[in-house]
DNA sequence: GTACTTCCTTCTTCGGGAGGACAAAGTTGG
DNA sequence: CCAACTTTGTCCTCCCGAAGAAGGAAGTAC
């Protein structure tokens, strides 16, 4: 049982929040809205809005031409530069880096390409950390980093970032989130989510999939991972370790064999190298551009890329239409290179939905392609960062506050390494 | 975005029904227990037991020999017999209905066999509204019926309690709910869910899966129905169909035709048919009797039978390994038929657990097997008609006692159609 | 310019929970 | 059997958050 709403305090920390998490996502609301939408009263909407504007969170302003009659509700928006998060992204091919302010908006990024062997978890971090002094070194002095999100490519346990399985690096049980805290020095902890966690996270709030309570994504790269919404929140399971739907066995006979040491799983059937052999090619190519190659022969005509597109869309449908009759979601999102793949197999992955999905289950549900992106779980990452803030707005402050006074007085030279 | 916790009045109502769904499902909590666990106040715990005493909901008594020092805690306990619910259970091969108090005791219950070929929504609807007249004539007078929830063998819309989709009796869209609830005439609406899906809200409010907040339940019948709790939440999908489990696709090449037009399904693989099949006595044998014939044929030695079991264990092993991946979940409960089949193909499943699934997911997830046995879903009707009361204790209550009001005042004679 | 609409702001009221003080009811130990 | 100790029940006051009414402000419509 959860403890219900306890006490005032927690129901004002609470509507801060949400509040807040309301002028995150959308950009900018109207106080009026802002009361429709949360269900509160004028008299409410502005005490909490002056509470988070005191605090420097959020602005308020006269809006231009509303156009209709009445006074016009002033308009709520996310303060720009002056609070920021780093979201970093440990991808297959890239690490990326980025400063990200309230709202969404990413304000800087650095970005280095990696080998797809096997990396050091200490390399790894060094560059990411390295980053993330840079990206700080040059804010604007006033700026303050309010949190820190990692989207990492493997398994992840949340509740201290260590990645339990990362098979593209070879990683097993390492502390990834620890080590990264550690050397960014800011006494920030720093979670760390699955990409497609958090990719999934990210295209429910800010993609394609706003709204959707329901949703299940899914994002290839070498393998096929997954983050399924579950009514507006993300199914993690006991251990955080949910949605592993590239190790759904689909072809239990002559399966191809999988990372995982098993055969037949999804990602071994419509992974990059299932399709790279499939389309004949696995001789010249390989990885992303790989895939992207063969796309590009089938758009072209090539009948041995279309054949391919074909057969992996016919997996994939298998899966997704598993995927359909166990969450009857609103919407299926394919990202990352499921995204260039999808187009060419939607009408296998559409007549399989259609064959073996339940009536009632595939009546309305959407089959789309990512909005945002490359950027998906760098957003996700993010969004991680923000999730403290958006939870207890005036804590973090607080907490933020006293960590930039101790660290101002403990030392006068900043603090990298 | 939920709008939070609104007003002190919503708090109120939720702290209400939180004490009155712990003292539901405990059978007894003392007061400082309640204070524990809901995270409130002594004071806040008196009030909110006054009010529910008064209600009639609760009874406050003085333990006995607590063995510990301090003054003892007083007890607090559901008021019995003052309210009840009816509980429908429409089953592969019976039709039963109950009356079930607060606490969850079956106080009475009425039940009769029925062929499992098709029937008519009147007949159906008639008996069990029969049913449900002759238990509340049996009702000692002054206890009030604050509710109904029905279970029902297919899909349904939660909405209404339409029928979307019941093989069993090849209904299609039939307005189960409303029908039932109109010819009971008691002014009630009567939700009802899934067989599987209230299955597995039983078991984990009162059987083996108690605590554990995220769950998977496989119900066998002529099928296999799934009930999936992810963070102590029954997954109901957009339109309240997930779950689907029967129907993922294990075996894509020469799978077994399925009810549902397709092929390899799940529940082909495993479902009676497919036992009875395995075991070569599809001659001589089926439905539940032929299963347990099966399952006692191989207790006994039976090589063909336990054969069956095996080929069986193995598809169902790779049904639940990708339920594991998925979901993640704490424990995976066998109920219904499979009750029975379970124990003779565990090796079976365990061996494709530890092949398919990955290692973070499998460390922890117990396999069981149902603890309340045929009457889960009777269960988890029950627990659907005491749904209402459980959120809004005083609010039911009230419109419960004007319900009465105007029927005693419109008619003296009582209102069986 | 007037009527109308919609919103902001202030002040008061209501209600829920926390917390302290004291009484009550049990155990423990002599 | 009594005193010390522990734990809880009950009462009372305080605090705080949200609602709601009233009056003013800032737009549009005609």
């Amino acid at each position: 049982m959860t403890r219900a709403g306890r006490s005032q305090e927690e129901i004002r920390q609470r509507n801060l929040g949400a509040l807040l998490r309301h002028v995150h996502l959308a950009g900018a609301v109207s106080r009026s809205e802002l009361a429709d939408r949360m269900g509160l009263n004028r008299s409410t909407i502005l005490a909490l809005t002056a509470e988070l504007t005191s605090a420097g969170l959020v602005r308020e302003e006269l809006p231009r031409d509303t156009g209709r009659a009445g006074r016009p509700s002033l308009v709520v928006r996310p303060e720009p530069g002056r609070f920021h998060v780093l979201a970093f992204d440990v991808r297959v091919d890239r690490l990326v880096a980025a400063r990200v302010g309230l709202g969404g908006v990413v304000l800087d990024r650095r970005e280095a390409v990696r080998q797809r062997a096997g990396a050091d978890l200490e390399d790894v971090v060094g560059v990411l950390a390295g980053f993330g002094h840079d990206l700080l070194r040059r804010t604007r002095p006033g700026s303050l980093c309010v949190g820190v999100g990692a989207a990492y490519c493997g398994m992840i346990r949340p509740a201290d970032g260590t990645v339990r399985y990362g098979p593209n690096m070879g990683w097993v049980d390492q502390a990834f989130g620890t080590e990264l805290g550690r050397r960014l020095g800011l006494g920030l902890p720093v979670p760390v989510g699955n990409e497609a966690h958090l990719g999934a996270l990210a295209e429910h709030q800010r993609g394609v999939g706003i709204g959707v309570q329901n949703l299940v994504y899914l994002h290839g790269d070498v393998g096929v991972g997954g983050g399924i919404i579950v009514g507006g929140k993300l199914l993690d399971g006991d251990g955080g370790y949910g949605c592993e739907l590239g190790h759904m066995m689909v072809n239990p006979y002559d399966g191809r064999p999988c990372e995982c040491g098993s055969r037949g799983c999804l990602e071994a059937e419509v992974g990059e190298r299932a399709l790279i052999d499939a389309a004949g090619r696995s001789g010249d190519l390989s990885g992303r551009e790989g895939v992207r190659a063969v796309v590009e022969a089938a758009e072209r005509g090539d009948p041995a890329a279309r054949e391919a597109l074909h057969r992996i869309g016919d997996w994939l449908g298998i899966g997704v239409a598993n995927l359909i009759n166990l969450f009857n979601p609103g919407m299926v999102v394919f990202g990352g290179m499921l995204r260039e793949v999808y187009p060419g197999s939607a009408a296998q992955v559409l007549s399989r939905v259609e064959a073996n999905v339940l009536v009632a289950s595939r009546e309305r549900v959407r089959l789309r392609v990512s909005a945002l992106g490359d950027d998906v779980t760098l957003a996700g990452a993010a969004e991680l960062g923000f999730a403290k803030l958006l939870a207890d707005p005036l804590d973090v402050l607080a907490e933020t506050r006293a960590r930039a006074g101790t660290r101002r007085r403990r030392t006068l030279t900043p603090t990298t390494s």
